[in-house]
DNA sequence: TTTCATGTAACTTCAATTATTACAAATCGT
DNA sequence: ACGATTTGTAATAATTGAAGTTACATGAAA
């Protein structure tokens, strides 16, 4: 199975957008991750829908964070994705006749329903605003590192 | 993404032949869960590998348990499968040199640590004995229903 | 020695994400 | 108005990894 990346995709996204003064083209972004301006909007547009951030078209169009950054979750980027299926591992058949698979399936799903539970939890514990100071530190420690 | 449904699939397959006296053939096995027999022999080897099951070639061949099922974790088969990955989401670079993009990692990666931390200890937790004895509880519970 | 079953390699199919191509629509500067 | 720029989106291809299939060798029992 190939990894849904969406979602470390856009907080990469919006974290550019943040530290970035003005609007970013989809053209900028994609190079910032290494793919292609088409996956950018694709993406950046489910969180146009959502309200977090606005497209203008034309020269000196591009993309901006209209949303406050410590307002906005991962947990919410995940719903605003669609919440995409967390787990690579599952059941063989959702809805089986066998008694047995039904019993196998009962306690998978029971592991698997508190695994991400907890995930969403966390999830919904960090902010746009946190990721930016997490950021922060990161690029002090650099430049001090820099000039010892 | 395709999930990987191995963990279920050796479960289903461990459950029936535990309530089946005598060994089993990977192509009966293959019929209890709609797939190839090749496919049964292929994900069954690692568990014989792991000394949890036996085969034997030839006419009254096949496969049997030989593990202790109140010994056998959902945990134990899980690593015995090769530790698929638990995930289908992920980070989009494993390790980035971009600042940016290796703050939202370290963030999603400790999200998903505790989860998958949970969901392992929740495996640990459960045994093919347990899986057996809420068989038999269905299995009750439907011949009861018949009967009303 | 025939038959049945496992052991494996090689290949195909399948499902889901990601990438690409192509083009329409809108906006800005001149 | 025009041309350049940028988003919006549909359609399609590439990629990736699991699952399925085919083919055949190996071994055991009647």
């Amino acid at each position: 199975m190939k990894r849904d990346s969406r979602l470390s995709s856009v907080l990469h996204a919006l974290l550019h957008m943040a530290e970035h003064d003005g609007s970013m083209t989809s053209e900028a972004l994609a190079q910032c991750m290494n793919t292609n301006p088409v996956v950018v909007r694709r993406t950046m547009g489910l969180l146009r829908q959502a309200g977090l951030v606005a497209s203008a078209r034309g020269p000196a169009g591009g993309w901006t964070i209209t949303a406050d950054l410590a307002t906005v979750t991962l947990r919410q980027l995940h719903e605003v994705l669609g919440e995409p299926a967390v787990f690579a591992i599952g059941n063989r058949h959702e809805t089986p006749d066998c008694l047995v698979e039904q019993s196998v399936n009962a306690a998978l799903d029971a592991a698997f329903a508190d695994a991400e539970a907890l995930l969403l939890e966390r999830f919904a514990h960090v902010t746009l605003a946190d990721l930016a100071a997490d950021f922060a530190r990161r690029h002090a420690e650099r430049h001090a590192k820099r000039n010892e």
